[in-house]
DNA sequence: TTTACAGATGAGTAAAACTCATCTATTTTG
DNA sequence: CAAAATAGATGAGTTTTACTCATCTGTAAA
C-alpha cells in the first residue's frame, strides 16, 4: 500500500477538522498543499474520500472507515511520542532513602544552579522502580556491576561528635550505630574488617544496628553517639561540623552506587545528569 | 512535537525486525536511509531508541515505548487502507432477488466482457445492507429521490405468452399475477391506471398477488398465465420469446430504480458500473 | 589474520512536499 | 442583483526532505 505518511496526516487532519483549510492552518502549511495531498491519495486508493460541496467538504463512506483508522493510529503514536517528551523533560531518580536524604537532596541546591531549567524529580523507596525514564541510584555489591554502571566505590569509616572519637580507647563501652542490610545478598558493612585493621575490639563497644544506613546517623547524632558508616553519606555533615571522621583511616568496602539502567536511558538530560553525579560524588 | 511520519515508519520497521538492513529491505529503501531515519528521531525526540551492539540493535526502553505505539498505530491504519483497497478491487451490488434475477445476472456476462479484470458481487434480499461499500440499487418512490440517483422510471405492462394476450377480450376470466410490495409505504403496480386506461375491468380477469415481481413472473410462465409487471424485468422474456407484451401500450408507474448510496462509493470500478448498468437499463 | 557484516557518516542527488498564481463555483454582503 | 468573499482545484516552479553512494568503524566469524 504506497500511499505517502504525510498525506495521511493531511488527510486525518482535514477529515478530523471538516475543512482542508482548518487542516492546513494546523499543519503549518498551504490548503494547497492539503488540496494536493488528498488528491493524491485518492488517486493511489482509487477512491473519493470527500465529497467536495462549496465551502466544506463532507467524508464519503470509504472516507469515513479511513479518518476514524488515522485518527486512532496517529493518537496512539502521537500520545508516545508525547510521553516520551514529557519523560525527557525532567529527570526522574529512584534511589534509596539515606542516597537521597544525605548526598543527594542537599547537593540538588548546587544541580539548579548549573542547570537552572532542569526538573529533578526523585524517588526514595525499595520498592522496584517500574517506570521506564527513572534512572535508579542503588547500592550494590561491586563486583557485579559493570565498571561504567559505577558511581563510586562505598568506603567506611567510623563518625561522631569531637569528644566521643578522641575518646575510643576509654574503658567504658562506647555504642556504635551500623548498618546491617534488609537484603542479606548485598555485601556486609565492613565494621569487622574496620576494626581488626586498626587494632580495636568489639568488646570496647556496644554495637546496634538499622537497616538504613540514614537512621543510624540520625540516631549518633541525636545522641552524641557513634555510627560506622558510609564516606558518602557523612561527607556534608562532616563539613557542617555535625559529624567528626575518628582518626582511623577509612576502610573499602565491597559495595558501591551504581545506575542500574543506565544504557536504556540515554537522554540528554540524563547523561548531564549522571555527568554531574559522577563529579559530586568524586569530589573528596 | 515535529517528528517526520517516514523516520517514525523506519523506525517502527527496525524495531519490529530488530535490524537496519532488514527494515531497509522491508521499505525498499537503503540501510543509510534507515540509519539516518533514526538518528534523525533520536536527535529530536533527545532519547536513544537503540543501543548498538556489533551486527545488531536493542530497543532502549523508551525505544520500546515508542516501538509499541507506532506498532499498533500504523497497523490500524494499514487495516483500514487494505480494506479500502480489497473492497475497491471488487463490485460490491445488493438489490432485490427479481431485479438481480430478472436484469442484474443475465445481463452480467456482457459486463464481464467489457471489463474482463472486474469481480462483481451480487447480492439479493431485503435486509439493509451494513457493508460501507456496497452499490444498493432498489426500487423506490421516484418523488423521494435525488434525479442523479435514478436509474430508470419503471413501467410496467401485461405479460403472457402470444396465445394468451391476444384472447384479452374473452369472456372467460383470465388470471393475472401482479405484486403487492411487503413494504407498503411504496408506491403501488399501476394495475388499476392501466385497467382504466385501456378501457378494461377487473371482472374480466382473476388477479393473484405475490409479493416479489420476481415470483409472479415465474408462476405465469409456468402456467401459461398472465403477469402484470415491469418492463424492465421481462425485457429479456420477451427478447427471448418466452413472454410477449401486450398489444396496449404501457403505463408508468411511480417506482424507479435508484442507487442509494451514490456518492459515498466513488470507485472507479463502481463508477464503472453505474454507467453501464443506466446504459443496459435506457436500452428500450 | 583475513574476511565479512551491520551500521555510521558526509556529500551529493532524486523525489517528495510545498508554495504561488490563477481559476471555478458557489455564497454572502452591500 | 452585482460585487466581494470564500473554499477548494489546478499547474508550474521552488524548497525541503528523503534517499543513495562512497567511505569508514568496530566486531565477529572463517
Amino acid at each position: 500500500m504506497q500511499v505517502s505518511l504525510p498525506a495521511l496526516k493531511a488527510f486525518e487532519s482535514a477529515a478530523r477538522l471538516g475543512s482542508f483549510k482548518a487542516a492546513a492552518a494546523e499543519l503549518s502549511i498551504s490548503p494547497t498543499a492539503v488540496s494536493h495531498h488528498i488528491t493524491n491519495l485518492e488517486q493511489r486508493l482509487n477512491v473519493s474520500l470527500f465529497r467536495r460541496e462549496t465551502r466544506k467538504v463532507i467524508l464519503t463512506a470509504p472516507g469515513r472507515e479511513l479518518a476514524v483508522a488515522t485518527s486512532q493510529g496517529f493518537q496512539t503514536i502521537n500520545t508516545a511520542l508525547e510521553d516520551i517528551s514529557r519523560n525527557d523533560k525532567q529527570i526522574k531518580v529512584a534511589t534509596t532513602s539515606s542516597f537521597a536524604a544525605l548526598a543527594l537532596l542537599p547537593a540538588l541546591q548546587r544541580y539548579y544552579e548549573q542547570y537552572p531549567h532542569s526538573k529533578v524529580n526523585i524517588t526514595s523507596g525499595e520498592e522496584i522502580n517500574t517506570d521506564h525514564f527513572s534512572l535508579s541510584v542503588r547500592l550494590g555489591a561491586l563486583a557485579e556491576q559493570a565498571d561504567g554502571d559505577v558511581l563510586i566505590r562505598e568506603r567506611f569509616n567510623l563518625y561522631g561528635n569531637a569528644r566521643l572519637t578522641t575518646q575510643l580507647d576509654q574503658t567504658s563501652p562506647i555504642t556504635i550505630y551500623t548498618t546491617r542490610w534488609k537484603n542479606s545478598a548485598l555485601p556486609e558493612v565492613p565494621l569487622q574488617a574496620w576494626l581488626n585493621h586498626n587494632d580495636l575490639s568489639y568488646r570496647q563497644f556496644e554495637v546496634r544496628y538499622f537497616d538504613q544506613e540514614l537512621f543510624g546517623i540520625q540516631q549518633a547524632l541525636l545522641e552524641n553517639a557513634c555510627v560506622f558508616c558510609s564516606t558518602t553519606l557523612t561527607r556534608d555533615y562532616v563539613k557542617a561540623g555535625l559529624l567528626t571522621e575518628s582518626g582511623y583511616p577509612p576502610i573499602d568496602s565491597a559495595l558501591c552506587y551504581y545506575i542500574e539502567n543506565k544504557d536504556s536511558l540515554i537522554t540528554r538530560h540524563n547523561v548531564m545528569f549522571i555527568e554531574w553525579l559522577g563529579e559530586l560524588l568524586k569530589q573528596h
